[in-house]
DNA sequence: AAATTCTATCGTATCTTTACGATTGACTAC
DNA sequence: GTAGTCAATCGTAAAGATACGATAGAATTT
C-alpha cells in the first residue's frame, strides 16, 4: 500500500488497521468463514472451496497468521488451520468498542 | 492491491471487506475517531490534526465516502463531513454479526 | 528408494495504495 | 475586480497487494 506513516499515529489506531486487514479482502474474509463453519481446522481443501490458485491461498493464510488471527498446527503431511480465539476476542472488543463510540444521535448533518 | 477477483465471492464478502476497508488504515481510523469526537463536522482541519499533506487526507475522505461511511456537505467555503449514522450501523451490525459468528468453544486446535 | 501429497516460498506481472507538490475551481472578503 | 482561503483533482514516485506458475521441502505411502 504505498508507504504509509505509521509513526504519526497511535498503537491503538495502528492495530485497528491491522484487525481490519484480516477482514478487508473477500479471499481472507471467506478463508475465516470456512474456518469457523467447519468448528474445525480446515487445510489444503481451501483451495478447493476457492477459486483461487494454491499459492495465493497461502499467501492470505500467511498474512492472517501475521495478524495473528489464525494459527495453523502442521500436523504433517498437512497443516491445520483455525481460529485464534485470543485475538478473535480482541478483534470482537476493539470493533466493538469503535463503534460503539458513535451514538446513532451523535450525528451533526443527515 | 493488485487485481481481486471479486467475482468470485458472495456480494456480502465483498461488502464486509470494503466496509473492512474503511477501518484498514490508521489515518483513516484516526480521521473517524475525530469525526466523532468532535460531535460535529469537522472540515479542513483534519489536515492540522494529522501531519498528513492536505491532498493525502483528501484522498482517504474520498476514500470513506466511496465506502459511504461517511458524506461531506459542501459549506462554502468549506466543505463538512460526518458519519453517515446509516452505514455505520450496517457496519456495526455486519461486524458484530461477524465477529459473533464464532463461539469462543469452538477453537479446534489451541 | 520412488512416487505421492501437501504446503511454503520464489519469481514475476500487473494493479492498487499511499503520499506529496502543484494546480484548479469555487467561494469570500476586501 | 483582486486577493485570499479551502478543498478537489492532476500528475507522479515509490511501495504494497493480488494472483499465478513453478519449484522446493517435508512427510507418508507404496
Amino acid at each position: 500500500m504505498g508507504v504509509t506513516k505509521t509513526e504519526i499515529f497511535t498503537e491503538q489506531q495502528n492495530r485497528i488497521a491491522d484487525l481490519a486487514k484480516a477482514f478487508s479482502h473477500p479471499a481472507r474474509v471467506a478463508i475465516l468463514q470456512l474456518l469457523i463453519s467447519r468448528k474445525a481446522c480446515v487445510c489444503g481443501d481451501l483451495v478447493d472451496e476457492l477459486e483461487l490458485a494454491q499459492a495465493t491461498v497461502s499467501q492470505h493464510l500467511k498474512e492472517l497468521k501475521r495478524i495473528g488471527i489464525i494459527h495453523g498446527e502442521i500436523n504433517p503431511p498437512r497443516v491445520c488451520y483455525c481460529i485464534n480465539p485470543v485475538v478473535w476476542s480482541e478483534a470482537q472488543k476493539t470493533f466493538g468498542t469503535l463503534l460503539d463510540t458513535f451514538a446513532l444521535s451523535e450525528s451533526c448533518c443527515n
